[in-house]
DNA sequence: CTGAAAGCGCTTACAG
DNA sequence: CTGAAAGCGCTTACAG
């Protein structure tokens, strides 16, 4: 069975002598692994580009070994594993490592899961809250060598990479939209302490407020913990309480909590937008799916993911100069849920 | 940098001079790729089992090229994108072919994404409803020699692969348990009519409920399309009914809807399960992200999508004699939103 | 039915 | 800094 590959693609070989070098060279060029004078990395550079090359990744594996990267999860009923998955893997068939998947339910304690993924060989290790935020874990990795990358924690340790956004400002631009609405009484629902980013989007929320000059009064804070359920139980005792006692827009830490807002307002006839604005944060894929859809903060999940991984399979590499903490974009995406005050 | 394997790992030639073969003789049973005498099968395949050998998927595709599947998908928004994902990946990175996602709503026309996939050389491709539906992309796919496997149909192709649940035993399941439970009055919510298992769902319902001897009234009927926007103008309709004059139960196509009938039923103050049963279908994310929990028929996508990779790897292998049809076994999943009359 | 040889495209020592 | 040789583990012709 041959290979069914419309461009046959050219080998470290045909770049070898369309240079006049040898394939070892050329192989020196790809791999940053050593030195080349300047006149011959420029005559690859240009032969490559010219033959558009690139490295068999199968033959390469068989030579080296596939980088084996570990994927820990907690939630596999989440709505965002999708994009999470999809960047995730895209790195991966790109760069030629194999991803380990680990769910953290799975196992009775969270560090089990790490120590599966090493016990399997893993080179690198992606950590999302809250075990990011684990000492134990950081130490556990490091004892074996293994990189741990922390994935969207709110306070990623300085001397190991991360991939994360700034979760403050994403909640402080929320914030400032909602006033930029008119809103004044703005209510808020945190998310599961345990979460670091949690804490960050509700420093964010707690600063824009400041900012603006607004007073946040106790009772339009509310103690949520990520979950659709508790962002019903908001609702009920925040619906409970006259109209004009009410705040006229509400801004959850994840989109979930937001979601069940809406439901509860939808009950009870309290019109979205109209009568409050919702806001949730993340953008997964319950945001577009409710109605009205949700003004929500986007998490470039997918990318992030993709990063993710680049970072830990180049850790790997020779020409691990990448930066290691990587801030991705947020972006605030305005639907239907929120309006004027 | 060397592999950092614990398990050092059997090659071909470890097995060869454990059996007392050739390595040759060794990768035919592997491979299955020409016959070989019972003796030395027998010998051979003892070695393998001794040895734990595995055969080296890397090497294996630097010889003979890596086997690409494409999969082609709807909605990238969608809450059960993780579920399949996980399980396509699964089974790709186990048979090490190359996996590629191409999503539909990136083209104007859904053939389009066909051909894309067909451009860059897959050998088979997975289809999702509708375009698994769709003749013109059987057509397609045959006349470059790509095996297209229909995902989730609820009406496959006779003559090409298949993975999917039997949506009408499914429903009808569901159905018998909602009588069960005591209900008699039994709403029903149709899903978009372009979509297959949408088709035999329904029939499931109705089989059931003229099995039971319980008459279907025109009026407990209603057209959704699987939004969860539809699933809202659904329950308008409904909870405007008269409460004595109402279904006890509702049985919706898909969890979206289902979902978005509980919230409202939420806002109107009508009880689930105690003054209406609500059941969905796919047991996606938001099935047990909503509260109360939906009662829904579980389809195990997971499995499915490994399935499906399975079936398309070995479709290019010499031994392709698995079963073309694979039918997986759903669950009636019960949790809240269901309860007796 | 079985095997010795050559090669997939790349990289790792080893020389210079 | 550069290259000729050998080998990763497997499979494809080619012989017998």
């Amino acid at each position: 069975m041959k290979q069914n590959n419309s461009k046959q693609g050219a080998t470290i070989h045909d770049v070898a002598e369309y240079a006049g070098v040898s394939a070892m060279t050329v192989s020196r060029v790809v791999n940053k692994s050593a030195s080349v004078s300047e006149k011959m990395r420029k005559k690859i550079e240009n032969a490559i580009e010219e033959l558009n090359y690139v490295p068999n990744l199968a033959a390469r594996a068989a030579r080296t070994g596939v980088n084996k990267i570990g994927i820990i999860f907690s939630n596999p009923k989440s709505h965002n594993l999708g994009d999470f998955l999809m960047g995730a893997f895209t790195a991966g068939s790109k760069l030629g490592c194999e991803l380990l998947i680990e769910p953290l339910p799975a196992h009775p304690e969270p560090l089990d899961a790490l120590k599966t993924l090493i016990n399997k060989g893993v080179s690198g290790v992606i950590l999302p809250p809250p075990i990011c935020d684990s000492l134990e874990a950081h130490q556990l990795a490091r004892k074996h060598s293994v990189t741990a990358l922390s994935f969207a924690s709110g306070n990623p340790k300085l001397h190991s990479p991360a991939v994360l956004i700034d979760d403050f400002s994403g909640a402080s631009a929320m914030t400032h939209y909602l006033i930029g609405l008119g809103h004044k009484k703005i209510a808020f629902v945190k998310g599961d302490p345990s979460h670091s980013p949690a804490i960050s989007r509700f420093e964010g929320f707690m600063v824009a407020m400041a900012e603006a000059g607004l007073d946040v009064d106790d009772d339009c804070i509310y103690q949520g913990d990520f979950t659709y359920k508790s962002g019903l139980e908001v609702a009920q005792k925040l619906f409970a309480k006259d109209k004009f006692q009410r705040p006229t827009a509400i801004f959850a830490t994840n989109d979930e909590m937001a979601a069940a807002i809406i439901a509860v307002a939808h009950g009870m006839d309290v019109k979205v937008p109209e009568e409050i604005s919702v806001a949730g944060f993340d953008d997964t894929a319950i945001a577009s799916t409710v109605w009205p859809q949700l003004t929500t903060v986007h998490q470039p999940l997918r990318q992030m993911a993709e990063k993710a991984v680049e970072i830990l399979d180049a850790s790997l590499r020779k020409n691990a100069q990448e930066q290691k903490h990587f801030v991705a974009p947020f972006k605030l995406v305005e639907r239907e849920s929120t309006g004027h005050c």
